[in-house]
DNA sequence: ATGATGTTGACCGGAATAGTCGTGAATTAC
DNA sequence: GTAATTCACGACTATTCCGGTCAACATCAT
């Protein structure tokens, strides 16, 4: 259901939210960091900056940085973004005005419902918080 | 991410669990009343059957029913035996032992335990109660 | 001007979906 | 026993989607 695309998408985001404090994030750092292709990675920031999420500036010491605060980016946003409807029924897609209805539908509203809540709840700088806590815990156990 | 395969199956379960009372059902006849292409039909109920689901028999008069009670098929394991693995993300597909982990796992595990207790819930008994009473209500909307 | 960088769209190979078809095997009806 | 009916199984196809690469171009700092 989520590709590579939402997942690398969502680490480049992270990638900026992390490192992009001061001044432009550049594709090449992302990409070694983040262990995505840099080439894919591509279109991956070319859809994020058409979604308005990220900001990008050409030319020596360019990059890529946040377009809003990472506390204003929510994780369904990203994902929404990049993998278009998270819909785990096509027939759940957008008219919510009850169209053919077979009898699992409504299990499956439900579950979505509540997939899009928790997704929405969870924002950018949340995440960040999280992988730097991994990372330390990485390190932790390797320096032991 | 539910297909075709997914949702005809629950259909024709459901058929099984309405029309099956006395004696199999066709293929046929699944395949009208639930509009699906009957040729396709065949291969799902093939899984059904391998997975223990339903129970068939050949010949004139011969047909599809449920194997056990409707109420002891839940909706996860129809989908689980015709989908495979309904993990919105491959890395929580089995090795619940943390593997790799990226910042965002950890809401999916959670969106997705959630789901399989949902769908664990639901039996074909109350999917077939639905449909009954969908199947009245459209009746009586046609009839006003 | 030059070179670093981002931007775009075309392209491609492989895999998965959603089927179809044909042949055969079991069971019943006559 | 033969014919009719129904399921069983596997081969085949057509289409779409995914993950990814590539080349050509735009833009900017120096
Ligand atoms: S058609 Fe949407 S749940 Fe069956
Ligand atoms: S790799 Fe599993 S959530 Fe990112």
């Amino acid at each position: 259901m989520i590709g590579t695309k939402g997942d690398y998408g969502v680490r480049a985001l992270i990638d900026l939210a992390m490192y992009g404090g001061d001044g432009p994030v550049q594709r090449a750092e992302i990409a070694r960091r983040q262990h995505v292709p840099e080439a894919y990675l591509d279109h991956l920031l070319a859809q994020l900056r058409r979604a308005g999420l990220i900001r990008s500036t050409r030319g020596p010491s360019g990059g890529h940085e946040l377009a809003r605060d990472a506390k204003e980016i929510t994780l369904l946003q990203v994902l929404e973004t990049l993998e278009g409807s998270l819909a785990p029924l096509p027939c759940l897609e957008d008219h919510d005005g009850e169209g053919t209805v077979c009898a699992q539908q409504w299990v499956w509203r439900e579950i979505y419902d509540d997939m899009r809540v928790r997704l929405g709840a969870v924002s950018l700088q949340n995440l960040a918080d999280r992988e730097r806590e991994r990372l330390l815990q990485t390190a932790l156990s390797y320096s032991i």
